[in-house]
DNA sequence: AGGACGGTAGTTTTT
DNA sequence: CTACCGTCCT
């Protein structure tokens, strides 16, 4: 591909980034700017234009999605160009370079990865171990601490001590990380902790990769924590031309260890940095785009820009206060209805976000009562299931018999009569004696002949020596069986279907996963164990839920980053849920919590619709609400206020604090009588027996109809999926015929 | 080893 | 309010 036919279709600040000359570069790109395209573009017109080889390239992401969408854009652009090439998420490019250059660290190269769970016992353990009360000291809570140290690369020695807690969390980080390595184990921030300190301290590692790496390319630069960031510094040493491309605006895992101040730190530590905007918008209206302008603008340490789009200005922001949170999340169900039944919206197209997981509930709820199909985003994950994470389990340990965490996991799964007792014993004594307790349990294969034997308990010893046996076996036939004949074997000798499966419904599932994990282990027979496991760690599992275009989608603003939709709903716009509770007294999470609602509203390409109530389901009751203060800078000419509650007298978005006793009293005399003025009652569209007709699910008898909060309830019975509870106004029941 | 009870906490989660 | 965890009891 030729330099013409590349720029094409790019406007010119595009193309500035694109062809711009080596060196630093900094791209700050706008929501909806083109960011993917500029980098893919950039990356076809290294290698096509300016001839370097695609070896000579580094690529890192974020996730495994992005990861896969720029190969996927690259390799559009240019076919069968990208032999050599070294593309990943920071965690997989990490973990390659780790086990090549195992010699140089405390591990070997088949070391497994902990995920959380795994984390969290190990922490759990060590907890234990050091006497520490888990009540006082949570052991979630110093895993935490202990992964945000190790992003800002600090040991456990280099700690500044302020509290008792740091102490504990010192303490607990040493020893965690003592079981790691002696189980060969590294969790996720050492993936990128390690290489940094590696390349770092290993000047004749450094220099190879750093000169391998003549061109280096980081998507989502604003999230990058110091790890990250030092590892990156470090492989563009030699070269300097690393692009990064990203947005401050859109930095929202500061509370993981992202620092978007890599951004400021960029320009400091590569003088001479090319610094472009990209400010045109290809998504959405100038009306979502200044909205989400006058939100951000408030936040420092940012480079403002100024987005723009040719697209018009389109409709207002919707804002609807609601009366309390049931009836914001119907209002919402009812709004998407509109939106696809009048407006021709596909369902896909349209989606809700909310601050936290737990403000699903309603929705979901406003939407079964509808008929209304909708999708979670993040809800189960598939590698979080027991099952699966048993079956990994069994394969980790096999892989690396050092792996106590898995051990652990599987030596009573199905219950083999090793208790906790048995099983404490067995990795205390090991540990006395300096190794892994899957060292004892194959030396207890000997029977009693085995130096360890005496040291078990009678009955433990006998059972922990068929374990060992079993576990003896699997390691023999791991050279020479594919990894899904080894897994086959492994739970047929223990007979780990009879175990999950039992006769109901949620057993079948259960296997079902299990022969997921089998079908995911026959892609690997070639790249063999080393990379399956790998895959299992690092690959989440975004792209193994099925898409549902016909569905509305539910989700997180965290988990809508790098998502568009024709219509978003932004959901519980208020006080101490956006922001949340959690950040109002730190400056810094507060403008975290803004940044989070800038990447809502500029998800939306046509229509924003944010709401609010006035009163929210707490803990207990009901509570009053206070309208988040990011509303008040959305201008008022930007919006359409839709609420039907209380008076607008104080700033038109419901109840605001300014005499907040005064108005709490109020509001409780609202709240009982729930309605002063009594709603009309509506009249019964549909009675019982009557034979009516549903868009999707065909024709039914209606069994009862009534009204429930005002709204008509209906029943029906359909003949081709029987009972349903529909609302009346949203059901798009249709009479035929009365009996 | 599993069920019942009580206490406690209750954001966001790319890998 | 509830969901989860740990503990205790059978």
């Amino acid at each position: 591909m030729n330099a013409m036919d590349l720029l094409k279709d790019l406007n010119p600040q595009q193309v500035k980034a694109v062809t711009t000359g080596t060196g630093p570069v900094l791209v700050l790109a706008g929501p909806g700017s083109g960011k993917t395209r500029v980098l893919t573009h950039r990356m076809a017109y290294l290698i096509s234009v300016m001839g370097i080889r695609p070896y000579n390239i580094l690529t890192v992401t974020f996730t495994n999605k992005a990861a896969r969408e720029i190969d996927k854009r690259v390799r559009n652009l240019i076919p069968n160009d990208l032999q050599g090439i070294l593309m990943g998420t920071f965690h997989s490019v990490c973990a390659r370079i780790l086990r090549y250059e195992a010699a140089h660290l405390p591990i070997t190269a088949n070391y497994v990865i902990y995920d959380d769970d795994d984390q969290l016992s190990v922490v759990k353990r060590s907890v234990r171990e050091l006497n520490i009360d888990e009540k006082l000291y949570k052991p979630s809570s110093i895993l935490n601490a202990i992964s945000l140290l190790k992003n800002d690369m600090i040991r456990p020695e280099q700690m500044t001590i302020k509290s008792y807690k740091d102490g504990v969390v010192q303490k607990v980080f040493d020893r965690y990380q003592q079981v790691l390595i002696s189980n060969n184990a590294v969790d996720f921030d050492d993936l990128l902790l390690y290489t940094a300190r590696l390349l770092e301290e290993a000047p004749e590692v450094r220099e190879k990769y750093a000169r391998r790496f003549e061109h280096i390319l980081v998507d989502e630069f604003q999230d990058t924590n110091i790890a990250q960031y030092t590892l990156l510094r470090h492989l563009a040493g030699e070269n300097h031309n690393i692009y990064v491309v990203g947005d401050e605006d859109q930095s929202i895992y500061r509370w993981r260890g992202a620092d978007y101040h890599n951004v400021e730190r960029f320009e400091a530590d590569f003088p001479g940095t090319t610094k472009i905007l990209l400010e045109q918008n290809y998504r959405s209206t100038q009306t979502v785009l200044d909205a989400a302008r006058a939100v951000i603008d408030r936040n420092r340490h940012r480079t403002p820009k100024a987005l723009f789009t040719e697209r018009g200005s389109g409709e207002k922001v919707h804002l609807y206060v609601a009366r309390d949170d049931r009836q914001e999340s119907e209002y919402i169900c009812q709004k998407a209805a509109e939106l696809i039944n009048k407006l021709r919206f596909k369902a896909g197209e349209i989606a809700i976000m909310y601050r936290t997981n737990a403000q699903s509930r309603l929705l979901e709820e406003a939407f079964i009562k509808a008929a209304m199909k909708y999708k979670l985003v993040g809800a189960q994950r598939f590698y979080g299931r027991r099952e699966v994470k048993d079956v990994i389990a069994y394969l980790r340990l096999v892989h690396n018999p050092s792996d106590e965490v898995s051990l652990a996991r599987v030596i009573n799964v199905p219950q083999r009569k090793i208790g906790d007792t048995t099983l404490q014993a067995l990795m205390e004594y090991a540990h006395q004696l300096g190794v892994n307790a899957g060292t004892i349990l194959l030396d207890l294969v000997q029977g009693p002949a085995s130096a360890h034997w005496q040291y078990m308990s009678k009955g433990g010893v006998n059972r922990l020596a068929d374990f060992g046996s079993r576990l003896q076996e699997w390691l023999e036939l791991k050279g020479t069986l594919t990894i899904t004949s080894l897994l086959q074997k492994m739970l047929e000798d223990v007979e780990y279907r009879q175990y999950i499966e039992d006769e109901t419904e949620e057993g079948q599932d259960r296997w079902g996963n299990v022969e997921e994990v089998l079908r995911l282990a026959y892609e690997y027979e070639q790249q063999g164990m080393d990379a399956f496991l790998e895959s299992l760690a690092l690959v989440g599992d975004q792209d193994t839920i099925p898409d549902a275009p016909e569905a509305v989608t539910m989700l997180t603003l965290h988990a809508a980053k790098g998502l568009e939709f024709g219509a978003v709903f932004i959901y519980g716009v208020d006080e101490k849920v956006l922001p949340h509770s959690r950040s109002l007294d730190d400056p810094e999470e507060l403008e975290e919590e803004r940044r989070l609602f800038y990447v809502g509203i500029t998800r939306a390409k046509d229509q924003l619709y944010l709401s609010r109530a006035e009163f929210r389901g707490g803990y207990g009751g009901m509570d009053t609400t206070d309208p988040s203060r990011f509303l008040e800078d959305i201008p008022r000419d930007l919006l359409k206020v839709e609420g039907q509650h209380r008076s607008y007298s104080s700033n038109g978005y419901g109840s605001y604090s300014r005499s907040n006793r005064q108005e709490k009293q109020e509001q409780y005399i609202w709240k009982s009588p729930p309605n002063t003025v009594p709603l009309k009652q509506p009249e019964l569209r549909y009675k019982a027996n009557t034979r009516v007709s549903h868009p999707s699910w065909g024709e039914g008898w209606v069994l009862e109809s009534r009204i429930m909060d005002g709204d008509e309830v209906v029943d029906v019975s359909f003949d081709s999926i029987g009972l349903k509870r529909l609302l009346a106004n949203l059901a798009g029941l249709t009479v035929i015929e009365k009996k």
